[in-house]
RNA sequence: GCCUAGGUGGUGGAACUGGUAGACACGCAGGACUUAAAAUCCUGUUCCUGUUAAAGGAGUGCGGGUUCGAUUCCCGCCCUAGGUACCA
């Protein structure tokens, strides 16, 4: 019987679904394993090659951990909800729900045709209402939380309404809004019902507040900081405008700090690491307050340099700063207020592309400096963010590059602070000197100086030590369809909850899934969308994250309807052990869930401070880009003869997308490129060694390059088992690469070798029960002891080389005996599951129960040679080889090589200075 | 600018804590089997010198250093990819 991968693949992966052999026996003595993919949005034009990269790589890792005895979770859905979805809605009429059920299931048929082993029974769909209806139940979790800085986590909002209740707002350490009321608690009662919601809004964690947004017209929607790149959106690259709105908001600020040190404790790439350190962006300084008398208030400032206050002077605030108005002198006003005009008709792009030229306006008022008491003249400009810190900056040109720049351009003056600065063509920042014109940090370093001045700072009510982060609140209401309603409703313009019982809250059917006419969001179109036919439901919905911020939880328990997963279940499976996905995922939904989930967890559902582990990053797969070569006429226009890529340079032509499909190698396939294109039908060649050869380039995958390789015409003609081990030979995991289909045959070959050693040249199966041989034996622990390596690092790539190796091997010592095949085909399996079930079964064994077998033991005697030559080096360059036993000791190995002859000759009669030893044998002699 | 990762044959890539650089695969060249093709198998394939060969030399982005020995460690630079930015 030949190897007929297509019949054989089908059969199995049947057979695997009959069978619910990858689920997950939820009573066992064997230690749990949670293996994670992050789940795909199910998009129209289905996967191609390179999304399931990092799919292949956990099944491989899920199947390998059950092999070795764990019991592995290892699951599968879809973030369901989401804008594409809606985009075809508003173009069709035909509702997202049809269409993504019909992506889903296009997903599944491609998926299924891998042979992964997820256990599809938990699969699950964030747009499902069994599904929503928890992220609307987290969501009013949330609502009813507050952050206790006191205890440092978040606590039911039930606590803190006890506190007011009884002792005011005094003694109350919360993350909230900057405008919290201090009462009594006799002023607490007091409050009307309305009030006291009022003010424990400014305290939820999921709260409403009027805040700018990221407004995009065209999409008609508000995005998160992290979908807008360079000013337009990620989706579409529509224009972005800042806009002020009523908006739901997450309180994640509230968890800055134990995001930033979850970091430390995750298994995590160091890139990915790195940008959500950024993107929290901790800095650590001092706030520090200016005095204005004219307007008898203050500006403050936020520094990470306090230690240069002494050479601030100037002071500069946004042009949006909200006292600017107020201290602009009427002499200053007609500049400061066509400088605002300039600055507010530049758009955010433009303003961040030029930070060359120094712009700015003096407002005509002075402040005091807090510790010389001196005047220092107060200042606009717009490289100070209005967003970042307190929006107003003590400027000290000795020591920031901007301020410098702007002081030299504006002729103020610029004060050296330090013994060590060299301000002649620039600021110095740097903090090695003793201080200078610093009055009385004067001499001392800079760990000395800050202490110093905080202290002063403080008693002179002037200052103090401050943290400022970067990360803002996240927004959490988008004006679409598309997405979980927030199960809120309002009576008297303020927020209430629904009750529990009364979730989830369907999603409402709508005439048309665009704005109303008075720009409402496309909920306002529902009838009678109100709670209890008396109170307006909210209209907007949550966005994308939303579904999948604790989607893992879910699979833990995904039938639940009681709870979005048992406490056994939650306790039991924990965190995720593994997590595979692309890094584009860094500072939106990977931080996200660790947001919630530190929620979750603070409020007693679980027992987690971090949800996934370990994480790997997949490098993207890029397209690689067939070109044909078109000659042109001397018209400049195209004519029907092309020629082949290393002739090119002979001729005036032009460069076309040819599809990759229709290309071996490089080589075109003339007859099926005719049929390309109609008018290709009567194109002729201009050919080199009888072959068109074409050009390549790496692109981004896309239909409109001619470059998607679909998964499914690669399993038609080379099996999934090829597929799977193909993808991982490309290379390292985490690298991104061009998909490039020419090597593929090699892997195929390997694959019809394996089968070759279960079969005699007649192609019957002929496997015998012989004892093997030591080196038939040495072969097979050889490749036992290297994939248990290389998959425990994910370094897939090296195994699959391993593989063929060791395939070689058996087939050059005509090995076919029971004993070293079986165990061959065990280790092969989290590769290629297919062939590898089919021979386990030709092998005699009950069918299906490769997936229960324990991996076989490695025994490191058969990889320890008695005897063999090597090669020795005489001070670093190589001269002889050597034929030595191992297991000598160092003294019996020098004795004799100082009496070999041989050696001698080699040493040229001079004396050995030092012999070098590396594991038990000699490497290098030095004389 | 800053942060992170990386730079090895015609190509993808290998070399685990410094120890025979180029495994494995593709491609290419030659050969066997075949009427032929497919499939399969064998040989060669870093570059330079050398008629084949024997042999020698160079060689892991560039320039230095440490070491008996460096793709690996250190210093300086160049380039590529990803992230990020008037963040005070």
């Amino acid at each position: 019987m030949e190897y007929n991968h297509q019949s054989l693949e089908s059969k199995w992966q049947k057979f695997w679904a009959a069978n619910g052999t990858f689920q997950p026996s939820e009573s066992t003595e064997k230690p749990k394993y949670y293996v994670l993919d992050m789940f795909p949005y199910p998009s129209g034009a289905g996967l191609h090659v390179g999304h399931p990269l990092g799919y292949i790589a956990s099944d491989i890792f899920a199947r390998y951990k059950r092999l070795k005895g764990f019991n592995v979770l290892h699951p599968m859905g879809y973030d369901s909800f989401g804008l594409p979805a809606e985009q075809y809605a508003i173009q069709t009429g035909q509702h997202p729900a049809i269409t993504t059920e019909v992506n889903i299931n296009r997903y599944r048929e491609q998926l299924d045709n891998i042979g992964f082993s997820y256990d599809w029974s938990r699969e699950v769909r964030t747009s499902d209402p069994s599904y929503y209806k928890w992220t609307q139940w987290i969501f009013m979790q949330l609502f009813d939380a507050w952050y206790n800085k006191a205890t440092d986590k978040a606590e039911p909002i039930a606590s803190l309404v006890q506190h007011f209740e009884t002792k005011g707002s005094e003694g109350v350490d919360a993350v909230a809004d900057e405008d919290v009321f201090v009462f009594t608690a006799s002023g607490w009662q007091q409050f009307t019902e309305e009030e006291k919601q009022k003010e424990l809004l400014k305290y939820r964690l999921a709260y409403l507040r009027e805040s700018t947004v990221n407004w995009c017209a065209a999409l008609g929607t508000v995005l998160a900081n992290d979908e807008v790149i360079n000013g337009v959106s990620e989706r579409g690259g529509y224009p972005v405008e800042q806009k002020k709105m009523m908006q739901w908001s997450m309180r994640i600020t509230a968890y800055a700090d134990r995001l930033l040190r979850g970091l430390e404790t995750i298994d995590w790439p160091e890139p990915l690491i790195e940008m959500q350190r950024n993107w929290i962006g901790k800095s650590v300084g001092a706030s520090v307050k200016f005095a204005v008398p004219q307007i008898n208030s203050d500006i403050e400032v936020f520094t990470t340099r306090v230690d240069t206050i002494y050479g601030v002077s100037f002071i500069v605030l946004a042009p949006e700063h909200e006292l600017v108005e107020a201290l602009t002198t009427e002499g200053q006003r007609t500049e400061v207020e066509s400088y605002k005009d300039r600055t507010s008709k530049k758009s955010e792009l433009d303003r961040m592309a030029d930070t060359k030229t120094v712009s700015g306006a003096f407002t005509g008022s002075f402040a005091k400096h807090p510790l010389t008491g001196e005047d220092v003249q107060i200042w606009i400009a717009d490289y100070v963010l209005a967003s970042y810190g307190t929006g107003a900056v003590m400027a000290v040109p000795s020591a920031d590059q901007r301020d410098y720049l702007f002081a030299k351009f504006f002729d103020l003056p610029i004060i050296p602070i330090s013994d060590t600065q060299e301000i002649e063509e620039a600021a110095d920042a740097n903090k090695n000197g003793r201080y200078i014109n610093s009055d009385f940090i004067n001499g001392l370093t800079y760990q000395e100086a800050v202490p110093a001045l905080i202290d002063r700072l403080a008693e002179l009510k002037r200052g103090k030590a401050k943290v400022n982060f970067r990360m803002r609140d996240a927004i959490f209401g988008r004006q679409r369809y598309w997405g979980e309603p927030v199960p809120v409703y309002f009576k008297d313009g303020l927020p209430y909850l629904l009750k529990e019982d009364e979730l989830p809250l369907l999603l409402p059917e709508v005439d048309k899934y665009l704005p109303t006419e008075s720009g409402e969001p496309p909920l306002g179109r529902a009838e009678n969308w109100k709670y209890n036919d008396q109170y307006e439901y909210e209209l907007s919905t949550m966005p994308g994250w939303a579904g999948s911020s604790w989607y893992w939880f879910r699979y833990m328990d995904s039938k639940n309807e009681a709870e979005f997963a048992s406490a056994e279940a939650v306790s039991y499976w924990k965190a995720v052990d593994l997590y595979i996905g692309g890094s584009e995922h860094a500072t939106g939904h990977l931080l996200y869930s660790r947001f919630w989930n530190k929620v979750l967890k603070d409020l007693g559902y679980h027992n987690e401070e971090e949800p996934f582990k370990k994480l790997i990053n997949q490098g993207m797969i890029q397209g690689r880009s067939n070109f044909v070569y078109r000659v042109l006429d001397n018209d400049g226009k195209g004519t029907n003869l092309f020629v082949s890529y290393g002739l090119k340079d002979q001729y005036k032509t032009i460069p076309l997308h040819v599809d990759v499909n229709i290309v071996y190698n490089d080589v075109l396939d003339t007859e099926k490129f005719k049929s390309f294109r109609p008018d290709f039908a009567d194109a002729e060649f201009v050919l080199e060694n009888g072959k068109y050869v074409c050009g390549s380039e790496v692109e981004k995958m896309s239909k409109s390059k001619f470059n998607v390789v679909n998964p499914d015409d690669i399993i038609e003609s080379y099996g999934a088992d090829t597929l799977r081990l193909y993808e991982m030979f490309l290379g390292p995991l985490e690298q991104a690469k061009p998909w490039n289909t020419n090597g593929i045959e090699g892997v195929y070959k390997f694959l019809r070798k394996v089968w070759r050693l279960f079969h005699d040249q007649e192609g019957n199966f002929a496997v015998v029960d012989a004892e093997p041989t030591k080196a038939e034996f040495k072969a097979l622990h050889k490749i036992i002891k290297k994939v248990e390596d290389d998959v425990e690092r994910f370094s897939f790539n090296t195994s699959v080389s391993a593989f063929m190796i060791c395939v070689n091997e058996l087939t050059e010592l005509k090995c076919n005996k029971r004993a070293i095949l079986q165990d061959l085909i065990l280790v092969l399996q989290p590769y290629a599951p297919h062939i590898t079930e089919e021979l386990w079964a030709l092998l005699g064994n009950e069918q299906g129960t490769i997936s229960y077998a324990s991996y076989p033991a490695f025994n490191a005697d058969y990889l320890i040679e008695s005897e063999f030559a090597y090669p020795v080096s005489i001070n670093g360059k190589m001269k002889m080889n050597l034929s030595l036993s191992l297991d000598l000791d160092q003294k019996t190995a020098e004795s004799i090589l100082l009496e070999n002859t041989d050696v001698q000759r080699y040493l040229d009669g001079k004396p050995v200075k030092k012999i070098i030893f590396v594991k038990g044998k000699i490497i290098n002699i030095v004389i």
